[in-house]
DNA sequence: CCGATTTGACCGTC
DNA sequence: GACGGTCAAATCGG
């Protein structure tokens, strides 16, 4: 619909901003840290900031997701007990053993997911808790559900797939839905391995999706600076690690109707600009061997940043 | 004892 | 009817 924006549309993006303006100063101290002489301790700190930089983007394009998406929380069933008592209750034909309400769900057509290729499952500080494994059609490897543990308390509905890819047996594939809404206390986002410290390993390949009508991956990669931290590491076929990870936008695009053509709508333009952020993220991450011209683009970003935290929303 | 995981059942969508 | 996402009882484990 054409309508206006919902009363508590401002609320998201002045959180979206805040995000933004979080994420400009992070980079700002990042460039800071990065034009000096490094010290060792420099380094963790460097880390320290990249992962919030991360981390401000990831929050970011999940709260302008799952709004420009018009697909408001009200709407993406943002209290999981309303639906619940909309999917039994509206029908409330069926007998009403406890059975029944088993596998009773509505699949995320209209939410919002990104997909996410990863040789190394990575701990976002995020708590997922494990609901569901299932073989799929075709595969050497079940595939594991995960939601966000605050679920039940906090209604945050965040959930997300792990599956193991076939062929290469380092690559997981993991696709989130939904966007936390929990007010979970984060950790550092950390990166797990069941081999070591190997930068240059964990390749980390995106790609946003809207699941409306249009499925387009837009991939990009990134290598992470890591700071290793073992857990539970998952068996070959049980991905059970809580991991998860900061994000960046590939072009995301929601594919809501387009009516006017015309004109570069705001949402277009801010999709732009975050869009833009990609082509920095091979630029922040790969910061362990950073140099001059590397340095150079911090000042891009900073100016990307600039543009989205001065856009009229 | 309590929270997390496992796993078969259930059911919406294709 | 097959597939895949979710539920929830049973089980595990700290």
């Amino acid at each position: 619909m054409e309508s206006p924006w919902p009363e508590n549309l401002s609320s998201y993006r002045r959180t979206a901003i805040q995000e933004l303006a979080q994420g400009r100063d992070f980079t700002n101290q990042l460039q800071t840290l990065l034009t000096k002489p490094m010290i060792p301790n420099d380094l963790e700190s460097a880390e320290d900031l990249l992962m919030k930089i991360l981390r401000s983007f990831t929050e970011t394009i999940s709260i302008l997701n799952s709004t420009d998406a018009s697909d408001f929380p009200a709407k993406r069933s943002a209290c999981w007990d309303c639906q619940k008592s909309e999917d039994s209750g509206g029908e409330s034909s069926k007998s009403s053993t406890v059975k029944d309400r088993r596998g009773s769900y509505k699949r995320r057509k209209n939410s919002d997911s990104f997909t996410k290729l990863t040789s190394t499952l990575i701990d976002d500080g995020h708590a997922w808790r494990k609901y569901g494994q299932k073989t799929i059609l075709n595969t050497v490897h079940p595939r594991n559900y995960f939601r966000c543990t605050h679920k039940p308390d906090q209604g945050c509905q965040a959930t997300k797939q792990v599956q193991k890819t076939e062929g290469e047996p380092s690559m997981y594939k993991i696709t989130y839905n939904g966007h936390h809404t929990c007010q979970s206390k984060l950790k550092a986002p950390q990166i797990i391995s069941d081999s070591g410290f190997s930068p240059n390993d964990s390749s980390v390949l995106f790609s946003f999706q809207s699941t409306d009508n249009h499925r387009h991956e837009n991939p990009f990669l990134l290598s992470f600076p890591t700071s290793i931290k073992e857990e539970s590491t998952p068996s070959d076929d049980h991905t059970a690690a809580h991991n998860n990870q900061s994000s960046l936008s590939s072009d995301y695009f929601p594919a809501h109707n387009h009516n006017n053509q015309s004109s570069l709508s705001s949402d277009y333009i801010l999709s732009h600009e975050l869009s833009t952020f990609n082509s920095y993220s091979d630029v922040i991450s790969g910061m362990n061997n950073y140099t001059a011209s590397k340095t150079e683009s911090f000042d891009m970003e900073i100016m990307s940043f600039e543009d989205v935290c001065n856009f009229e929303f």
